[in-house]
DNA sequence: TATTGTTATACTCTATAACTATA
DNA sequence: TATAGTTATAGAGTATAACAATA
């Protein structure tokens, strides 16, 4: 098991702190996502079609920051399961839509995710949740 | 560039913000980096080495969760570069120390490492750095 | 000329299994 | 029996280059 790392000057710095605290959150969160045979990847990228549906693959990996060159196998694993449709809107783009299946999947997607949260959120002081997402934000956005 | 993803549940998600957060920090963090031909698990192996004088390859791994087998050809790398000495410890067993010119890099690190916390604690309001550590700190560690 | 989807490919990180030599 | 260092290898995730079809 990962020890606290003692007194090291890495504990104050902003980009190990980062590191390790997303690489502990996303570890818990995919082993919560493989009981769904997800990712990480996929389940984000389920998320955005029920957000947005008839959205392009090419418009999701713009919002995710994957290159649409990766999102070829992640969309036809997808559909493969039943899980999205394709609906040509013009001679080279497809958009989007959950199917039923798909959107139920969301739905235990969304509870893993809860889970996850859960377990993370409660180590920190009550209210600091709020803040700590919008310094995260702040961080990347813009 | 990456937009910011406008409206969608995952701005509001705990796991999506750290991995975002991570992966902008790092990336900066990585350019800065590769100007001294290390990267953030190198450069992290520097400053570990700097502050435990004698420490083992192994023990390293275990404070920065990096797998012994992993640490192999980073150790030889920094080893061929002049950068660490080993001195046998026991039979099975190195302690690793910088050079004179390993601790010059490492001065080099905190000068790059200062400016990648400067270009992102500034998206912070004040004050806000040390809450974000700290809760940070509390999501990974114990 | 730019964009979508696609293929092929390479590179980095990380993980596991196995071996040796020591303890 | 457990540990340090090592080798080899496999799997993700991510990156680039190129192409066809279409806008």
């Amino acid at each position: 098991m990962a020890r606290s790392g003692q007194s090291t000057e890495l504990n104050g710095l902003l980009g190990y702190q980062l590191r390790r605290a997303s690489a502990m959150v996303m570890a818990d969160l995919a082993v919560r996502l493989e009981t769904l045979d997800l990712t990480p990847g996929s389940a984000s990228m389920l998320l955005v079609i029920s957000a947005k549906p008839g959205i392009t693959q090419s418009e999701i990996g713009r919002i995710l920051s994957i290159k649409r060159a990766n999102m070829v196998p992640m969309a036809a694993n997808l559909q493969t399961r039943g899980l999205l449709s394709r609906k040509r809107v013009d001679g080279r783009s497809h958009g989007l839509k959950l199917t039923g299946e798909g959107e139920a999947l969301v739905t235990r997607i969304r509870r893993q995710i809860k889970a996850n949260e859960k377990e993370f959120a409660s180590r920190l002081e009550a209210g600091q949740l709020g803040k700590l997402l919008a310094g995260l934000a702040a961080m990347w956005q813009q």
